[in-house]
DNA sequence: GCCAACGTTGGC
DNA sequence: GCCAACGTTGGC
C-alpha cells in the first residue's frame, strides 16, 4: 500500500474540517496542477496519507485514508481536473513540524523539502515510518 | 505581507 | 517552440 501527503491551509480546509465530515470524508478538490493530478491518479482505495497544514501550522497533523480513486473534480467546469476522496483516519499523537523534517537527515529527500510547492505528494515507505516514529505513533 | 520558486500563458 | 510576463503557492 502506497503513502501520500496532502497539503492544505488550515484556515481554508484544515484537519478539523475533515474530521468533522467523519467516515464520509471529502473530495480533495481544487487541485489545479497537472503533477498533483497525476499523483492522485496513482492512488488506490485504502492508501494512507499525511495531512499537512501549510502556511500556518507547518506541520503534519494527521493520517487520512483514500476512499475513492481519482474522478472528475466536481468544482471544475471542464473534465480536465480530477481528485480522490479522503477521510480522516487518525490524529497524530504529536504533530511533526516542517522544522523537524528539515533537520532530520533521513528525510532530506522528502518532496515536502525538495518541492515545497507541490500540494499532493508521494511519500516513501521509509519516510512514512520515520515520520510516524517522530509523531510518537504506536504501531497497531 | 514579502518574495522566491515554480507553473502557466501567450506573443512572436 | 522559445521565453517573458504573469499568477499562485507557501515558507519566512
Amino acid at each position: 500500500m502506497a503513502h501520500w501527503l496532502f497539503k492544505s491551509e488550515p484556515d481554508v480546509f484544515g484537519w478539523d474540517h475533515l474530521t468533522a465530515l467523519g467516515q464520509a470524508g471529502s473530495e480533495w478538490d481544487g487541485v489545479r496542477n497537472y503533477q498533483a493530478r497525476n499523483i492522485m491518479r496513482q492512488m488506490a482505495i485504502g492508501d494512507t496519507g499525511f495531512f499537512y497544514h501549510s502556511r500556518t501550522g507547518l506541520e503534519i497533523v494527521g493520517i487520512v485514508e483514500v476512499i475513492a480513486t481519482a474522478h472528475p473534480d466536481s468544482t471544475a467546469q471542464d473534465g480536465k481536473w480530477e481528485c480522490v476522496d479522503v477521510r480522516a483516519l487518525k490524529r497524530l499523537p504529536r504533530p511533526v513540524t516542517l522544522d523537524q523534517i528539515k533537520s532530520d537527515d533521513r528525510l532530506s529527500d522528502m518532496v515536502l523539502v525538495k518541492n515545497s510547492r507541490l500540494s499532493v505528494q508521494p511519500v516513501s515507505d521509509a519516510e512514512w515510518q520515520i515520520v510516524l516514529e517522530l509523531a510518537g505513533h504506536s504501531p497497531d
